[in-house]
DNA sequence: GAATGTCGTTCGAAATACCGAACACTCCGG
DNA sequence: CCGGAGTGTTCGGTATTTCGAACGACATTC
């Protein structure tokens, strides 16, 4: 795939830094990144130049992302029919169990969640979307693993090295992982029970868009508190309608 | 500011061509921005790389934004109180006028839209956000120009060089702008009847954060047939008190 | 107030990324 | 079936960028 352009990947390494802490320093970053000195004061003025990030107002030394890290996010989202169509959606989900809803997409081998819903807080809109979590512990992650190819999950969970677990009870080794693939793929759902979150269980369906390939999943969360077989079962269904829904504004004819 | 980095300007570049136009391919790239054949082939494996840009499906030479971008994006979202908050508050105001309500900032010379409400869409979340405008053909626009320092505007609009316009009454040149400035800092009000978009009018106010600074403005949009002397100082009143409702949440204190 | 450490900024030699040339492949029209 | 245009891909010399060293500004400590 051609060669990588060093400049561009620490100018990117950088931006994404600000994903983790708010607000940084040239020190900062240099300390957190190890490049040069040099090197990371001509990156970051370029990216403040372009407004990619912003000095902190008073603080001519430290940054923050800018607008133009906004414009590129807001030009994705509406471009994707996806966030348009999964947002309206997500809400109907959402209305019609009380509970709370995602709409997530898989990059690598980390899920990015594009859109969210939350009964008792019905325009939540930037709250946790564009988060990005591990894949393997989320049950839209499994949804959207267990539509891969065999090969390509070989690249991204190569047998022997075991998984970063976010508790207890997450995937924690790729056999396990495999076998727990299959059965989703056997079902065409994929539930999860705190292995994202202690407190949080959760069901997710696939959806497809026009050529039938799998793009996205939608889930629903609940609180184990709220939680039982028979609860499950339904938000099941209710998820599944709504990932069907949600195929068929994507131009997916069933 | 030291010196920038042409690798990352060209990425920028690159990425932001896509705000224009929804799928580029190389070549296409390579007429529109003019950089060699070959680097734009690595420029794109660097940014594909780092999925920020992605291959359509089905056509691995055309390619389009990736998640990476929306990340972004939304992170600046997330930290941004602006945003959140502005949000809220505009879905406040749309209710109580039922027209179109925006939050706007700054960044160079255009504005760019973090926030909108409108009335008979209330969740309406990504649509013209994050869109573009030139700042001095527009309310909000005027009103934050109208913040700045006069050694800020000779730099952003030297003398003698006249302006892009957006319709027939856009102003068109630096002095137009600056008296029109002048009478908008008197009144602590913009206002803008058909200078961005032929058949709407605009009213719009200061926001300002913790420090005391102007951070952004907040408009009503309104449908010239819906306009008239008495409606527009309704709500100026009505957007007046927005941007005061918004910087209080932001921290400003009266 | 001298001494020490941190950090922003400048500058030029050394390293390396960029880009042109050449090749390979696909798609068309004849 | 052939030929040409358009595009993806490879590779190496050289123009460019990178990064270390040096300096100055500022803060902090003794």
């Amino acid at each position: 795939m051609g060669r990588s352009v060093p400049a561009v990947m620490r100018a990117l390494d950088i931006l994404e830094l600000f994903g983790t802490k708010e607000e940084l320093s040239i020190p900062e970053i240099h300390a957190q990144l190890g490049f040069p000195r040099t090197s990371v004061h001509e990156l970051v003025g370029t990216l403040v130049e372009r407004s990619y990030l912003t000095p902190v107002p008073g603080q001519p030394h430290r940054f923050r992302l800018g607008v133009g890290a906004f414009h590129l996010g807001a030009a994705y989202a509406e471009r994707m029919d996806l966030t348009r169509e999964g947002q309206t959606v997500a809400a109907e989900v959402a209305a019609a169990c009380d509970e709370t809803v995602h709409v997530a997409v898989l990059d690598g081998s980390s899920v990015v969640y594009v859109a969210k819903a939350d009964s008792t807080h019905p325009v939540r809109m930037v709250s946790a979307v564009g988060r990005r979590l591990p894949a393997h512990c989320t049950a839209v992650g499994l949804m959207l693993l267990a539509a891969l190819e065999d090969n390509r999950l070989d690249e991204l969970f190569p047998i022997g090295r075991n998984l970063p677990a976010l508790t207890e009870r997450s995937i924690a080794s790729p056999e396990q992982l495999r076998t727990r693939l299959a059965r989703i793929r056997g079902r065409g759902i994929a539930e999860e029970f705190c292995e994202s979150n202690e407190a949080v269980a959760c069901v997710a369906a696939p959806v497809a868009d026009r050529s039938g390939r799998i793009v996205a999943a939608m889930s629903i969360s609940v609180p184990t508190m709220r939680w039982s077989r028979k609860r499950a079962g339904e938000l099941a269904e209710l998820v599944a309608q709504g990932a069907v829904s949600l195929s068929t504004r994507l131009g997916h004819r069933g």
